[in-house]
DNA sequence: TATTATTTTTAGACTTGTCTAAAAATTTAT
DNA sequence: ATAAATTTTTAGACAAGTCTAAAAATAATA
């Protein structure tokens, strides 16, 4: 069993591993935790001995196979509950990660698989981004940010890669929500901005915006 | 804002207090909580100076109103979780504990009162228990033990004294449920166990059972 | 009331997870 | 390739919450 503490950890190096390839650095973990580097130290030899991450002084550190199946597992919880305060609690996207990052250390398996089920067996959550099963595994998608498809290029959006509250918050008020479809109708070039339609909509946004919103390509129509 | 420790003692002064009236001792906190007599005073200490309850070495503590407010809350989170895990992700009654022993200290207000309108503003957790309300208030049922009653009088079974495990297991098997109605047919003398009947099943039940029932008086019929 | 038994508190120690400051290793740059 | 900058680790300290053992206060009993 594992503390919030070491919890926490795990998920951080998960979620770090998936961007570089080859080990985390301390300082990256200390940085996402909003912590010291001497803090780091201290616990990822505590992990090194209970055999979740590989650990050489000064090389950094890599999950191991329990450790990605545990840390895969908090991250499966976090995004389940993300589902169910959207779907059930009338959340918004943006409010529901300070209240997830608490309920994905609730250690219950019925829990978890009785949740999976009440909210039929989601495969994303609100921010489009995938849910691990029971086994770890999540599949993946392929996606495309927006701001790399061409004029007259269209797609369906599926997530953000910048998940803040102020971003989130925006998007609302522009009516840009998961599911949608987006057509480039043109692109200026002095600042890549993009005017696209969306629904029924016609907008303009900038490069910024279109580099934190990912589509599935939509072949056809 | 309150620790989890801090929150654990809140609450079981808070139940202390229901049964016995006047300070609760040391010795009652440790037992309630398992844990040593001399952790309960420093502990007590602390909470005496975040003004939550009222100590005088030696005397038991009491609750201050604003700690019998944080231990009304954390009570009516329990709750409300319980009726969630039974009504919403089918828990059984004997199994919902645990669990809501570790949702319960998750904060945010958002997020239970949201859960109180989801699950329709329940009055009454699976074992009968009433449901604090947002101000900490609870309402008291009128309750009597089944063992109290004499024969031919009848009642609606409205919540157990003993929720332990076993017994709400034994409940079940024996088919005896919250909201059913229940009629003395006869009390044996020499060992004061009853037969009764519920719904359309007659039992037989010892004089034990009998008093971890409580029973709503049901007037006519 | 004096003595014994019980309860409660104090004193000091331990664990977890964190920190600062300094030392050691690694990387970068001249 | 040596010096400078950066990263990482070590050493020692601290707060929260707990424990054991011993002392102090209260309660029970003769």
């Amino acid at each position: 069993m594992f503390t919030l503490s070491e919890e926490n950890y795990l998920k951080a190096i998960y979620h770090l591993e998936l961007g570089n390839d080859g080990g985390v650095s301390t300082n990256a973990i200390a940085e996402k935790l909003a912590t010291k580097a001497s803090s780091v130290t201290d616990m990822v030899k505590k992990l090194s001995e209970k055999e979740v991450v590989l650990y050489k002084k000064y090389k950094g550190v890599t999950l191991t196979i329990l450790g990605k199946t545990v840390a895969a597992n908090v991250v499966r919880k976090h995004r389940l509950w993300e589902v169910f305060l959207v779907e059930k609690l009338n959340f918004s996207w943006h409010e529901v990660h300070e209240v997830a990052e608490q309920l994905e250390h609730i250690k219950s398996a019925k829990l978890i698989n009785q949740l999976d089920r009440f909210l039929g067996f989601p495969t994303h959550d609100p921010h489009g981004d995938p849910i691990p099963d029971k086994d770890g595994n999540l599949k993946i998608v392929a996606k495309s940010l927006l701001s790399t498809l061409s004029k007259n290029e269209s797609g369906i959006c599926i997530g953000v890669d910048d998940s803040s509250s102020e971003f989130l918050q925006f998007l609302d008020k522009k009516g840009i929500t998961l599911g949608k479809k987006i057509t480039i109708l043109d692109k200026e070039d002095f600042d890549n901005s993009l005017s696209i339609s969306i629904g029924d909509k016609k907008l303009s946004i900038s490069n910024k915006i279109a580099s934190n919103l990912y589509i599935r390509a939509h072949t056809g129509q």
